[in-house]
DNA sequence: GTCTATAAAGCGATAGAC
DNA sequence: GTCTATCGCTTTATAGAC
């Protein structure tokens, strides 16, 4: 259910996901989602964005913070945003949603989600061996790489560009 | 005209930007916007995709590809981007119709944009004196670098981060 | 060239039958 | 819990007065 409702908001954005849109995806009816969704599609993003963060804290977030081997967790992240973005077939909805109108609505959303996956890589790539400065700047580099090789790969249509770029981010993380 | 018309639909989104968003940015009636362009929202959105160009084409791409000085076409990009996107207040009206459903409709513009960016600073890398594969990767670095230094701006509402990552792709351009 | 009025369709959301 | 029907509003777009 929220992956499909994801998936929607994704790929028109929060403006553009309209109920007919939803439905369609869910194979849902109005009166089922308001039912399940009483505050509306307001209430869908929310849940929505809650399910991403989940995921990125169990498959991303606390690897890098937990992992003994912190080059290894560094690996994880790229494995799994690998997966996550289907190798740049699929854009970051929180991306999306931090470009729109819609971040105002879900600031705290938007705003925790890149925080933290700074932060958290900033805390791997310092056990990693990097000093302190030169690690936060690395996490903001590499957050900030895969967000545009994904605005890049969607706009050539070519999710090669994603992969390429990801490549050269874990080289310059200390990924062999 | 087009300014403003592209300033609604840099915040709103082509699906946000509606006609009643436009007449209130441009202080046009409806009568006179379909006077104005008579194809509507799609030709509004067009035109402006044009003016972009053009823009990018006089203060960007040509100067990257036909500096004497290679390393100051590279400064001038840098110089003229930190200008248009405003120090980072500013999204990208072109990386935001790329992540939408805004980017079939207007592919060629999208495409054409981002590639013909990347390609001009990959001969302007090149030039300077950077081995060709190099270049071209470094280039597509740099444009990703600086679209997701836009979303993680506009996620942390915070334009200091389009800052430092731009100094940091600067550097690693070889400029001073 | 700009306005107001209006059309037709789509929007988010609700009510109520089943 | 899911559906259909419908509300009230907004949407894009057009017509026609000035």
């Amino acid at each position: 259910m929220l992956p499909q409702l994801g998936e929607v908001f994704r790929t028109h954005g929060y403006e553009g996901a309209s109920l007919t849109l939803i439905t369609a995806a869910t194979g849902l009816g109005k009166g089922s989602l308001y039912h399940l969704f009483p505050g509306g599609k307001a209430q869908m993003a929310k849940e929505v964005l809650a399910e991403i963060d989940q995921w990125f804290e169990r498959e991303v977030f606390a690897p890098l913070r937990d992992s003994a081997d912190a080059q290894a967790g560094i690996g994880q992240m790229f494995k799994a945003t690998d997966v996550y973005f289907r190798s740049g077939r699929r854009v970051c909805l929180v991306g999306v949603f931090a470009l729109g109108a819609a971040r105002d609505e879900f600031a705290d959303a938007v705003h925790g989600y890149f925080d933290r996956w700074r932060e958290a890589l900033a805390s791997a790539l310092e056990r990693a061996g990097h000093a302190r400065g030169e690690a936060k700047e690395l996490s903001e580099d590499i957050v900030a790489g895969i967000q545009g090789a994904l605005v890049l790969a969607r706009a050539a249509d070519d999710p090669k560009v994603f992969s390429r770029t990801l490549a050269r981010l874990k080289r310059r993380a200390g990924g062999r």
